[in-house]
DNA sequence: AAATGAACCTGTTTGC
DNA sequence: TGCAAACAGGTTCATT
């Protein structure tokens, strides 16, 4: 489900609500997710303090320097409820509070996993010591893609897609930019353009930008913490779009597989 | 080294 | 109508 956007856009709704609340019970409804979960009964009489994310990770920080860290999978959704609401078919875990409220997360396909972690060992975690840069941050910049690509023979969207490269541009995200920056999916990445790959630095940037400031991309089961959808799945372009005419040329949009993940791409406008 | 495919799961859509 | 195959936002591991 969640690229950049959609974890940024939970995380945003998710700080505010729970800043500041203290945790007064854990119940866990399965031993793990994708992995083993955590020991999460340790949270009891721990204040969340802030709700940050790095990647694709959400990462509550609790009063007592611990980080809980948690990556959505596909189809993972956290939500703050009152108590007293029935649990919800595929609720994995659930995280009362001292107000009368819970957190709640979801998953139905179990791809999600977890972690707590001293905050000042995050980045030495095996899940964050080999990532790149945050795309909007100025370290993802031309140069820097330039020496990433350089001497590579792969396709630029599998590039793209590799978080040792850059962070949080998932299947949907990387199709849009590409689209957007006129480079074919399939084009070697060694063998772009200084010119076009800096073209492309804005491309991602501004379509993660508009995505966030959209609410994310609500496909089927992405919703935000207080349960309601994003709105930039009505922007996409191509994602999805297969045989629509391109918004740019009118010429029937293509599917492609690459590396097992569907592209889609404009064969009049990407090169 | 780098690229592809399978695996992890469940639910929904597509095609015969 | 029914049933099976294909497909879905991500990541990791094994295999070329």
């Amino acid at each position: 489900m969640p690229e950049l956007p959609e974890v940024e856009v939970i995380r945003s709704g998710l700080a505010p609500l729970l800043s500041g609340c203290e945790v007064s019970g854990v119940l866990c409804f399965r031993e793990s997710l994708r992995y083993p979960l955590p020991d999460l009964l340790c949270l009891k009489g721990r204040q969340f303090r802030n709700v940050a994310r790095r990647a694709k990770y959400l990462l509550f920080e609790f009063d007592d320097e611990m980080t809980l860290v948690w990556h959505l999978g596909m189809t993972g959704q956290f939500h703050v409820l009152d108590a007293n609401e029935p649990r919800q078919k595929h609720e994995h875990v659930r995280i009362d509070l001292n107000d009368g409220r819970k957190l709640v997360y979801r998953d139905v396909r179990r791809f999600g996993y977890a972690a707590l972690i001293p905050s000042d060992e995050l980045l030495l975690h095996p899940w964050f010591r080999s990532l790149g840069p945050e795309p909007l941050s100025d370290d993802f910049n031309v140069q820097y893609l330039r020496d990433c690509c350089r001497g590579r023979k792969g396709p630029i969207k599998s590039l793209l897609m590799d978080n040792g490269v850059v962070v949080g541009v998932g299947n949907i995200y990387a199709a849009e930019s590409l689209f957007r920056a006129g480079i074919h999916p399939a084009r070697a990445a060694g063998r772009i353009s200084e010119m076009r790959l800096g073209r492309l630095v804005n491309c991602v940037r501004k379509v993660l930008t508009e995505a966030i400031a959209a609410g994310g991309s609500s496909i089927s089961d992405f919703v935000h913490a207080d349960g309601k959808p994003g709105y930039f799945s009505h922007n996409f372009q191509v994602y999805g779009r297969e045989g629509n005419p391109c918004p740019l040329c009118a010429v029937p949009i293509k599917r492609m597989v690459q590396a097992g993940r569907s592209s889609f791409y404009c064969s009049g406008c990407q090169h």
